[in-house]
Order: structure tokens, then sequence, then C-alpha cells
DNA sequence: GTTTGTGCAAATATTTTGCACTTGA
DNA sequence: TCAAGTGCAAAATATTTGCACAAAC
């Protein structure tokens, strides 16, 4: 039986990601990890990514880039959200476009059980002043 | 102006690309293109690609595992993918409505320079029958 | 004390790039 | 002719792995 050790590196992972609001890439999330106390290695971050989605606690999503994006699994309602990719500012965003483009997708395609996860990213205001 | 020339390797990539059914690896579009006559070296066949994606003649969709898998397509807009979960049977969208609500999106919040992932999926008619 | 996790550096895999050479128009 | 395309090898990017050491239990 695999039990999780409760190392301070994985702390301070956990704790990344749940102080990011939406997916993080396994190099920001190194990043933000680093800023804090502890130092952890970049190996180390994607050996924890890996446990975690193994155990079902945090999703994956690919980039069109190939690039991998990472967040902690929401138990909570569905809504998305655009940020800053630059400072990291996050908006709220009421989909109901969204929702109503996947309702009609279904009945066009024939496709049935239909999910989606959506990842906004752009400049906010503040960084495009500078 | 960017004029195609019509060389013999373009010529034989979208060979290989015709005789392929669905999505095929540049890897293996380049060891397809290999066994016939003439030989293209993987930069070229990555360069091809890279202008047919662009012109909107190929597609582009992304493994679990980063790698990019192409197919000549025939719609000319930019688009997304529904995937069958079970069989991963592709769909191609055309998402109006999806660049409409980002378009939107930037004037309301004022972000800008923004891109999106989009991930769909669902169960498509032949897994649902089973 | 044993097993799991960590860190480093090197390996792997995919894709891109710099640059000299070739070729289509 | 001459800009666009090609091929090679090297670089860039993202992720994994081997292995010695450290730490959790």
């Amino acid at each position: 039986m695999a039990t999780e050790r409760n190392t301070a590196q994985r702390r301070a992972i956990l704790e990344g990601l749940a102080r990011t609001a939406g997916f993080i890439s396994a190099r920001d999330l190194h990043a933000a990890v680093g800023g804090q106390g502890t130092t952890v290695s970049l190996a180390t971050v994607y050996a924890q990514l890996r446990r975690l989605v193994e155990a079902g606690q945090v999703d994956v999503v690919m980039t069109e880039r190939g690039e991998s994006l990472f967040r902690r699994c929401a138990t909570d309602a569905h809504h998305h959200h655009l940020s800053c990719r630059e400072c990291g500012a996050t908006v709220d965003i009421d989909a109901p476009l969204l929702e109503r483009f996947t309702a009609e997708l279904g009945e066009r395609t024939g496709y049935d059980d239909l999910s989606h996860v959506l990842e906004l990213t752009g400049r906010c205001p503040a960084c495009r002043a500078q």
C-alpha cells in the first residue's frame, strides 16, 4: 500500500496549488513555491504532480503547445475565469454562452455526457499599462 | 504574399496525409513518406506541417503525452475538437460562438492578448450504443 | 531501520532554428 | 535570377530517470 509521505515539499506544492485559482504549469508552480520559504526542485514538482494526478486529486489539460497545466480538482460549482499571464490576477466569468454552446453541440454531434475544460489567459489592464 | 512552392517534398507529404485515414504523428508521417521513392527530412515534415496548419488545411490535436497529431481537414476556420473519451473518435467543431465569446470578454474585462485552451470530451453514438 | 521522497544532472522526446545549399517559378 | 524550400546538426522546451543522499514513519 503506497502511503503518501507528508514531506515539506509536498506540503509546499499542495499550498501552491491551493493558492492558484485555475490551471498552472509545472514551471510556474515551481517558481511560485520557490518564492516562499522552502525550495523545491523542479523534478520533485513533477514527481508530486504525477502522484496527485494518479490519485485523482489533480486535473491535467494540454495546451496547444504541448505544455501540461495542472489544478487541484474542484468539487465546487462549475465556473470559469480569465487570468493574467503576467501578474496572475483573475476575473470570474459567468459563461452562459459557453454552457449553451455545449448543449447545442451535444444535439448536433450525437455525443452525450459532454464535459469541457476552458482555460482563458490574457494580459490585464495593469500589466498592459507598463 | 506567400505563395507555396510545389516541391517534391511537399507533394510527398500531402500524398502521405491523403493516404492516411485519421490522425498521424510527424514521426510516423516522416516514416511513411520515407518508404516511398523520395526521402524527406524530419525538419521539412515539420516545416510543411506548420505551413499547412497555418493555412488551415491540416488539423492538429495533442495527445495526453504532448505529441501533436495531424490530419488534412476540410474546414479552413479556426476550430476545436470534440473527442470520445472511450474510443478516441474526433469530430471537428467550428466554434464561432466561442470566438465571439472571447472577443466580447476582452472588451468587458479590459484584458487583451487573450488565448484559450478548450478541451471537449464526451461519448460518441457508437460507444453509447454498446 | 526501512522505505519513500528529494535533488541533481543527464537522458529522452518532440519540435524549432541557424545556416549553407538547392530548386521552383 | 532569387526568394522560398530543404537538410543537417544544434538548440530549445517539457518531462522523465538513475542514483546517492535525506527524511518520514
